[in-house]
DNA sequence: ATGAAAGCGCTAACAA
DNA sequence: TTGTTAGCGCTTTCAT
C-alpha cells in the first residue's frame, strides 16, 4: 500500500516528486525533467511519468522551487490605500487584466499595502526577502520615488507611468497619451461645431492634469481658437466643477467643456441641469476614464478611455525581457486612448 | 573582508542567516531565534544580534522559510474578470481593505485568475502546490462550488458571502445583511412620508437579490402596506430600470423607489428628470452598494453601503483561528449595513 | 535516457 | 543560553 493515511478531517498531504517517481518506478530526478525538460525523457517514460502525475494530481511545491531557482513567479503591486471619491474603478480594470495576463505566462500577483507616506516600504521588505520576482509600479503620479530606489537596487520593474521627473530615468515604462486623449476629446468637440472650449482640469502639481492639459490647448491652437480664460484649474470634485461651470457659462459663446476626469464631467452636467442647458445639444462635455458614473449618468457621459487592458499586456511582456536581461526595444511606449462617444456631446443624439 | 565583490549593475545577492551569524559571531541558529524567539537570547547577544541584521538590511528568505514551516503568509483571493457595468468599485474598496488589514499580520494578498466558466480551476493548483496558506472565497453570489470544494480538501478558508444553498456548509463565512439594507432604505423613505415604494430588484435566481427584496418586503408589511404589483424583476441596467419606472410611475401613488443596486436606482432617477418629477421632492429613490455613481450623480442617491472594511477585519480575524485550527465562536456572522443619505430621498432636501 | 549527490536558506529537535 | 544536526522539496551538475 503507498496510499498514506488519510489524515482525518485535516488538509490532504500533497504528493512530492518523491512520491511520484516511486509510483512511477524512476527516480525523482526523471520526474523532475518530465515537468522541466520533457524532451530528454524517452516518449513512452515520460507518458508513464505524466499519467502518474496526472493521477496523484501533482504539482511541484512552490517554495521549494523557488528556493532552488531563485525564482518565485509573483509580480508585486502596490496597492494603495482607496482615496473616497477617487476613481479607482479605473485601478480595478487594470488590476483584473494585469491579473488576467500574468497567470497566462503562469505569474500571480501579490499585492502589499504601504504607508501613503512612506511610498518606498513595502517594496524593500519583498525584496530583501526575494518574495517577487518582480514589480509593477503604478503610483507614478505622485513622482517616482520608488523608480528611483528600484533602480539603484538593480531591482526588476516595470513602470506604468512616465517617469515624468526623471528625463534620464533608465528603467522601462508603459504610459497612456493623455495629451492626445484630451486632443481627440478637444477635436471631437470642434467637430460638432463648438468654437469656445473651455479646460477643467486639476492644479499645476499634476504631471499628469499638465500632460492632458496641453493636449486641449493644442487642439485649439490648431483649430485657430483663443484659450485665454478658458482653461480653469481645481479639486477633482463634483461641486467644485459645476460652479467653476457657472462662471464659465455665464459667457455663452462657451459651449464646450473637456475635463481631466468625469467626476468633472459631471460637475458641468450638473451646471447644465441647473440653467436648462441640454448635454449634447446646447453644451458639449466630454470626461476622462470612462468610470461607470460616465457610463449610468444622464444623459451619458463622452469620455476618454484607457486602454487598460493592452498597457498590461505590454507591462507583462516587458516585464518577461527584463527578468531575461533581454535588450528592450525602446525604454518606453506610449498607448493611446480612444474617445468613447455618448449624448453628452452629440448634437444629433 | 566579508564584504562579497559588488556584481556591477545587477542586483544584490541579498546576506543570509549565515551571514549575519558570520558577522554577529554566533550560530546561524541563534540569529534564526533571535528572529523567531528573542525572548531565548540573552539580551546582549539579541541586540548585537539586531544590529548587524539591521546594517545588513537582512530579512528572511521568504522561499526558505515557507519550505520549512510549511506557512507563506499569502492569502489566495480569485479575481475575476472585470464585468463591465457591474459595481466592481465595490471590490475595489474591499480589496483595498483587505490587503490593508493582511499586511497587519505581515501577511500579503495573492491575486489568481481563472475561467469564469471553471470556477474551480486556479484554486487546485495553488492549494497543490501549496503557494498560499488560505483563500478568501468572495464570489458566492454564483452558488457556492467553491466552498464545497475546498471544504472537501480541507483548504483553510473563509468565505464572504453566505453559503445559500447549502444549509449544514461547515465553513467560516462573514456576510453583510442585504435584507436589513433594503429594511432600513425603505423604512427610511416610509419615514419621509412615502407609502406606495416599488422594488427595483433582480431576477429571482439572485439569491443576494432574493435577500434584499425579502428586506423590503418585511418593511412593508410592518407598515400596513400592500406590496402587490410593487415589487419588479429586471436586468442590471440603467434603460431598463428606466423604463420600469416609467410603467409604474403611471400609478401617481407611488412615489418611493428601493433599488437592489445604484445602477438600477440611477434608471430611477433618469425616469423622473424624464417625468419632470423632482427626486427628493416629489420621488424618493434608494440604491445599493454606494458606488462613485451614486455620489456624482444629481441630486446624489441615497444608497445602502456596506461595511467592508469590516468586512475585511472579520475575514482576516477569523482566518488566523482557522489557520491556528482554534474553535470558531460561530460559523457565520452578519454585518449590518448602513443607509448614506442623500438628496435623492430627502423632502427637506 | 536515467540516476546519484549536493545544496538552495531556513527552522525543529535535540545536545551541550 | 547557545550550537549541532537534519531535512523541508526541488533542480543543477555530473556520472552512468
Amino acid at each position: 500500500m503507498t496510499q498514506p493515511d488519510v489524515q482525518r478531517g485535516r488538509h490532504q498531504v500533497p504528493p512530492t516528486l518523491a512520491t511520484v517517481a516511486d509510483e512511477a518506478g524512476v527516480s525523482r530526478q526523471t520526474v523532475s525533467n518530465a515537468l522541466n525538460n520533457p524532451d530528454l525523457l524517452r516518449p513512452e517514460t515520460l507518458e508513464r511519468v505524466q499519467s502518474v502525475i496526472e493521477r496523484l494530481g501533482y504539482s511541484p511545491n512552490r517554495a521549494a522551487r523557488q528556493l532552488r531557482t531563485r525564482s518565485s513567479h509573483l509580480i508585486g503591486l502596490r496597492f494603495e490605500p482607496a482615496q473616497e471619491g477617487t476613481s479607482n474603478a479605473l485601478m480595478d480594470r487594470f488590476l483584473h487584466s494585469l491579473v488576467e495576463t500574468a497567470s497566462r505566462t503562469g505569474h500571480h500577483v501579490l499585492l502589499f499595502s504601504g504607508d501613503p507616506d512612506n511610498p518606498l516600504d513595502g517594496y524593500d521588505d519583498l525584496l530583501r526577502s526575494t518574495a517577487v520576482d518582480a514589480f509593477v509600479v503604478t503610483d507614478t503620479y505622485a513622482g517616482t520615488p520608488q523608480s528611483v530606489f528600484l533602480e539603484e537596487r538593480g531591482a526588476p520593474f516595470v513602470a506604468f507611468g512616465r517617469p515624468w521627473d526623471e528625463p534620464d530615468a533608465d528603467h522601462a515604462w508603459i504610459d497612456v497619451d493623455g495629451a492626445h486623449g484630451a486632443r481627440i476629446a478637444t477635436e471631437h468637440l470642434l467637430a460638432e461645431g463648438h468654437r469656445r472650449i473651455a479646460w477643467l482640469g486639476w492644479e499645476r502639481s499634476s504631471r499628469i492634469g499638465q500632460d492632458r492639459r496641453s493636449g486641449w490647448q493644442s487642439a485649439m491652437h490648431a483649430a485657430g481658437e483663443d484659450v485665454r480664460g478658458l482653461g480653469v484649474r481645481l479639486t477633482d470634485n463634483v461641486d467644485a466643477a459645476r460652479m467653476r461651470a457657472h462662471e464659465l457659462l455665464q459667457d455663452p459663446s462657451v459651449t464646450g467643456f473637456v475635463c481631466a476626469s468625469d467626476t468633472l464631467g459631471i460637475g458641468v452636467l450638473h451646471a447644465c441641469a441647473d440653467r436648462g442647458l441640454r448635454p449634447g445639444t446646447d453644451i458639449g462635455v466630454v470626461g476622462f476614464d470612462d468610470s461607470l458614473a460616465a457610463q449610468v449618468t444622464w444623459p451619458g457621459l463622452t469620455s476618454v478611455r484607457q486602454p487598460l487592458e493592452q498597457v498590461a499586456v505590454e507591462l507583462v511582456r516587458i516585464l518577461h525581457l527584463v527578468l531575461a536581461h533581454k535588450q528592450i526595444d525602446t525604454k518606453g511606449q506610449m498607448l493611446q486612448p480612444a474617445l468613447v462617444v455618448r449624448r453628452s456631446s452629440q448634437r444629433s443624439g
